[in-house]
DNA sequence: GAATATACGGAGGGATCCTCCGTTTTACAA
DNA sequence: TTGTAAAACGGAGGATCCCTCCGTATATTC
């Protein structure tokens, strides 16, 4: 056991090989494929299928159906991720808010398969849910924003407005569903920048 | 062929039989248990097994998965269509909306499973969601009394906003989701009677 | 108590999940 | 080049679930 040849870095380990890296990539396309046609909950099995590859290369790639979510749709949330940056630029935070909602919420109508794959993954909350928490980063910096401004009320966490707007997604698929929840959005930032609510007092209303 | 016997109302065929109904009671009792502590897309198999029953029992009785929540969310159901007729009896319209909207979160909290129930129902718009079109009528009765007060913009519908209320519940799991959700729904409620966002014009903010 | 309409129960074909391990391929080095 | 070990592939297989179908058992009715 001499010393002769050079430790590898030991962090390093070594660069994929390369059937490995083609067949993520083909795994990927035919997932995105695939989840666009039918739904988040479509058979892994067929994602394989789709890919020319055995079910247990995918597997390998990807342990779970939530592994593979995060990384089909990190370049979509890479996008929102940007967009948040710029929109950090606009004069007023409250229109900068309303308008990524909405972007969000086009995203999510965009690629059939976004919400619910987010919904999947946001549900196992024992996983690294990366994409949703990139994308609550990404919202936090414009709702901060906002409550700094003293436009909006303080008491709503980013990761909550995202649930609920991107719940507001999950219960629709009829065409054209995407301007009532834009509608929706627009009344809760409406509502965030109410004066938080002067309750008219407990009117105490049991029956009758 | 003779008519001796009374013809039985032609509708009322007969009483089910006594093994049936008993058995039905129980498929329901061993759902709203499984369905509380799995979710909504627990196996059938295992309501069948927790009632004691067979599988095809089950789905004579509930001939799909959708019926089976149906009839096991009707009382629940029941109650907030209930609560709907007491708070309209409120002196303040949007008061009334924004405590039946509680109600309605505190109730999707205790059952477990009751929203993802409604979720899958609502989304299979080929069925007779009878369910989710109750509560969309109850609530309807108390937006309209409030929109006619002038209290709450016009052009948010009861099933929009039951909507999304309900998906606003579907992405938490954590303990003590329910408090951030009930905020939520006040940001709502004070959302709709905001007047009607007087939009600050297209500020065209693309990349700077 | 017999006859018959009803209801029960579970076997079974099809599909998916995920694991495990024998086989094949790649990469590196001699 | 060629040898070799590490890495990746692929799919068989055990488990679970879906839903249907039909022979058997049980209520009801006369």
């Amino acid at each position: 056991m001499t010393d002769q040849m050079e430790h590898p870095p030991p962090m390093a380990s070594r660069a994929p090989r390369a059937d490995a890296q083609r067949n993520r990539l083909r795994l990927l396309e035919a997932a995105k494929a695939v989840f666009s046609a039918g739904g988040s909950e479509a058979s892994l099995e067929a994602v394989a299928r789709g890919a020319g590859l055995g079910i247990g290369t995918l597997y390998r790639h990807f342990p779970s159906r939530e592994a593979l979510f995060d990384a089909v749709y990190h370049r979509e949330v890479d996008e929102l991720v940007d967009l948040a940056g710029r929109l950090a630029k606009l004069p007023d935070p409250v229109e900068a808010l309303r308008r990524w909602l909405h972007a969000e919420v086009e995203f999510v109508a965009t690629k059939r398969g976004m919400a619910t794959a987010l919904a999947v993954v946001a549900n196992r909350p024992e996983l690294v849910t990366s994409s949703s928490e990139r994308l609550a980063t990404a919202l936090d910096g414009l709702l901060t924003r906002a409550v700094a401004a003293g436009r909006v009320r303080t008491d709503i966490s980013a990761a909550e407005l995202l649930r609920a707007t991107i719940g507001m997604c999950l219960l629709h698929d009829q065409p054209g569903w995407v301007a009532g929840v834009l509608r929706m959005v627009d009344v809760v930032v409406d509502g965030l920048q109410a004066p938080a609510t002067a309750l008219p007092g407990p009117i105490d209303g049991g029956p009758a």
